[in-house]
RNA sequence: GGAGAGAUGGCAGAGUGGUCGAAUGCACUGGUCUUGAAAACCAGCGUACAGCAAUGUACCGGGGGUUCGAAUCCCUCUCUCUCCGCCA
């Protein structure tokens, strides 16, 4: 969520770089900016008459403490007819108030200066190629054949269970992935990262605190309790970001670094095809997240570590992989700035997603009051960034089809001790 | 699940209808003192909105109510603690 301040002062910055989402942001902007006009000189009448009210108020203690109890009655009169005013104008501002946030909740963040206008994911631009695609035979085979031949994934009995974009990994499948998880992990903490388990389960204020809510609701799977919903999380982004709302950090505090592995549920409604095959698109994942929380003029920088940490992990895996740098128009809502990272998965000759690293500067911050003390002692709005480091099952896609051999899998030298393999055999 | 107690500033903890945005202690910040530190003493020390400022207003877990007036009384929700039961 943007602030209304900033929106003032910069009207003209925001609606341009707006319409490198392509968002017409004209009358939205000029309507909350009126709205909070109105807001302004609303709420100075009702202070005003709160003031008075307070003044008479005490002067009623006053008279009853002397037993003046006529005079009491006469102001009573008085403070009772202000006060019916009062209640008049907070109701029109309780509506006021309502819109105005409405409004502000459908505003994205603005893209960063560096964003180019774009209008999909076609418009990306590739920052960075590296790495070489293995020279794999004729018959090289996609990731849901190589599961099943040496038996480390059930997509079926999945099905069976819960249904479809849910599979069961078997055997050294679950322990590939657990070694996934624990790599990752481990090479996170290395670099300064506080590991977190949080809860899989979040409630609503989580999800507006990053902003899942409203406009998200239906990507996300609910569960219904008698007085308030709980929702399973569709990124550890979500527990950990809001382990802060509401805070008001010490300067000396900063930068916080964590990192959390956790399953991500998440509906995918309407996705079907090729690009759902296999692990491509799943319901339920894992992941391990970074999140970092910065002084704003530190933001930037941290952006670029995140982006060559990620880098890293890749690169240790032996995975070729781009970085692509997201247009305005495929930029996420909260997001400013966003580097996507795809590792080329060579048995389907394709790019997957991998990870994704963002800074939403303070449009998060901003929502879950999200705030420090810097060392002039005055609060400011924290800027707060994450990534994937990583997504699973498209790492899991690719090492399965870069690294297959005739009759066997090879395990990348990295990932050999937490799996006491050097390669998986039928 | 049953019974009871409770939720106040960073923490601890007073406050049961007006003089309370809130005592006191600790923590923290600045100063005096000191070669330096500690101790002692002095001062400051919540958040938001409006305003150039003075200042005004709101906030004592959330929401609602009673009252001229609520941290204080009533209703409700959430959470915490203690005891009992159940349980990985």
């Amino acid at each position: 969520m943007l602030e209304v301040n900033y929106l003032r002062k910069n009207k003209e910055i925001a609606i341009q770089s707006l319409t490198k989402r392509n968002f017409d942001a004209v009358s939205i902007i000029n309507e909350i900016i009126s709205l909070d006009d109105e807001r302004k000189k609303n709420q100075k009448k009702i202070d005003d008459l709160l003031s008075n009210s307070n003044q008479i108020n005490k002067e009623i203690g006053q008279f009853y403490k002397k037993g003046e109890v006529e005079n009491a009655e006469d102001l009573k009169i008085k403070s009772i007819n202000i006060k019916s005013e009062v209640n008049k104008l907070l109701d029109s501002q309780k509506s006021i108030e309502h819109t105005l946030t409405d409004l502000l909740l459908q505003v994205p963040n603005i893209p960063n200066k560096i964003v180019n206008k774009g209008q999909s994911e076609k418009d990306n631009v590739i920052i960075i190629e590296k790495g070489s695609v293995p020279d794999l035979p004729e018959d090289k085979k996609p990731h849901w054949e190589l599961a099943k031949e040496y038996n480390l994934i059930d997509f079926e009995l999945g099905n069976k269970i819960t249904g479809s974009g849910f599979p069961v990994y078997i055997d050294l499948g679950a322990k590939l992935q657990r070694s996934l998880i624990s790599y990752f992990l481990d090479k996170n903490i290395m670099s300064g990262y506080k590991e977190y388990l949080p809860p899989h389960l979040v409630n609503s204020d989580s999800g507006y605190g990053t902003g899942q809510l409203p406009k998200f609701e239906e990507d996300l799977y609910k569960v219904e309790m008698e007085n308030n919903p709980l929702y399973l999380i569709p990124t550890a982004e979500v527990p950990i970001t809001n382990l802060f709302r509401n805070t008001i950090i010490k300067d000396n505090l900063l930068p916080i670094k964590c990192t959390a592995y956790t399953p991500c549920f998440r509906r995918e409604a309407g996705s079907y095809g090729k690009e759902v095959r296999g692990l491509n698109r799943l319901h339920q994942f894992d992941k391990v997240e970074i999140v970092e929380i910065h002084r704003q003029e530190d933001s930037a920088k941290a952006l670029d570590n995140m982006v060559s940490h990620v880098a890293s992990i890749i690169e240790e895996l032996s995975l070729p992989y781009r970085i692509m740098k997201l247009c305005g128009g495929d930029l996420g809502f909260s997001s400013s700035l966003t580097y996507d990272f795809e590792v080329f998965s060579a048995g389907q000759e394709r790019w997957l997603e991998v990870s994704s690293v963002s800074n939403f500067q303070d449009f998060q911050a901003n929502r879950m009051k999200l705030r420090y003390k810097n060392i002039e002692g005055i609060n400011k709005l924290c800027h707060t960034l994450n990534g994937s480091s990583l997504a699973l099952p498209r790492i899991f896609a690719a090492l399965l089809e870069n690294n297959q051999k005739k009759d066997r899998i090879e395990i990348p030298k990295i990932l050999r001790p937490y799996m006491g393999l050097d390669y998986i055999t039928k």
